[in-house]
DNA sequence: CTCCAATTTTAAGACAACCTTAAGACTTTT
DNA sequence: AAAAGTCTTAAGGTTGTCTTAAAATTGGAG
């Protein structure tokens, strides 16, 4: 995990990054704006702790840059800026947080693992109603009791539960789950989709897989 | 947008109730744990505000719970317990953010709005009055209640909300959702536009979706 | 290497959902 | 009152999906 800290006092950002590095973070320090700011644009970082005065370009400067292009990213203020109008200011920048100095690093710590918790898309768990999936043992289960599925029914529900409340078209499903490329048309999906729904015992009334005709399948809580 | 606001002390309820719809946002109040965690698990917010100290059970176990089926909502503490240690126990738990009474409004709707704007920068729906349409999810509702459409009835229902106060031609309409490009005159268009009607309930004073006479229809606000 | 079992793919008929058409009722305009 | 435009309904006709079974392929054991 990659930690990009923007602060020009010497002191705090050290103090910053040997506790991150403690923690097992990859931490990268910048001391102005303007490097801040580029690096923010041309390497990849999981988050960024900035802080408001800096020589060169302002936090908030950096913060709206950053959002023009990137509105995921993660951005935490860390700031001795602390009236209302100035917290106000700086989330309406962008920011996802904003921590006034003095700051307890315990504090800090946790605001910042608050940001990598809720990075579910690479999770090997999945859940859809009361079924569950787990890349990595390969293994789904529904109300505990587990299905065994084959390679490619694995891959489907897969794909679905992975872009649960998504429409997956044909074409989606096609290229992702057998690496088709090009115009193909033949029932294998729907012979899929048949046999996940009968080894998941899918009735009426637990409609997870659904079909959108003339387009392809969603998966769906209810 | 709905908010849940699990808090006891009343003024607090109803001082952040009536800020928050000011703002447009639709708010539920519990008053006790028990409702509140049962409200979170059975519909659906896009965020919940939770005090710490509740009548039947506390904000953290609400928390706990609420994490154990549902990663993405997010929860934001509102509490007295101010200390570090309780700070970090309540986003160890799985908070988003953690705010300390007595607290600005201006903040507090500040930081809650900070959980509304990834939703929204990748946002596929649209609105027309109480129509919510999300293209991805291909899902239309009406006041919370899912509205199932065929795919020409949801691709002609689109294409009037894309273009919303403004009027689509019979032309633009068969072009647009037909694809045909050439002299053409049959009802299919009256056809759906009646069907679209049914399903979504348009009464005389729920009259969304209107007639342009000798030229097309309209999707309007009203 | 060969055979067997499990998995994947193809194919086809049955089925259901959807789209289109057309015709008569209704509304608005001239 | 006539004409033009729109609404409503219901009956084919079409298309996409489901289901089944058999053929083809794959992977592992002997």
């Amino acid at each position: 995990m990659n930690i990009l800290i923007v602060e020009d006092e010497i002191g705090i950002a050290n103090f910053l990054q040997q506790g991150l590095e403690e923690e097992d973070f990859i931490v990268t320090v910048c001391d102005n704006g303007t490097d801040g700011l580029h690096k923010a644009l041309t390497e990849k970082f999981d988050i960024i702790l900035l802080d408001w005065m800096l020589p060169g370009i302002s936090g908030i400067e950096i913060c709206k840059a950053i959002r023009e292009v990137n509105s995921e990213l993660p951005i935490l203020f860390l700031t001795a800026k602390d009236t209302l109008q100035e917290t106000i200011e700086g989330l309406k920048s962008g920011a996802n947080d904003y921590i006034k100095k003095p700051f307890h690093f315990a504090e800090l710590l946790e605001r910042t693992k608050v940001h990598f918790r809720r990075d579910a898309s690479n999770s090997t768990e999945l859940k859809l109603g009361s079924i569950l999936l787990d890349t990595e043992r390969h293994f789904v289960s529904k109300n505990q009791k587990e299905i065994p599925l084959t390679q490619k029914e694995f891959a489907l529900l897969e794909m679905l539960m992975r872009n649960k409340d998504k429409i997956c078209t044909r074409t989606e499903i096609i290229e992702q789950v057998w690496d088709i490329h090009f115009e193909y048309n033949t029932g294998v999906i729907d012979v899929f989709i048949n046999s996940l729904r009968k080894k998941l015992e899918l009735s009426e009334n637990e409609n997870y897989i659904q079909t959108i005709r003339g387009i392809g399948y969603i998966a769906k809580e209810i």
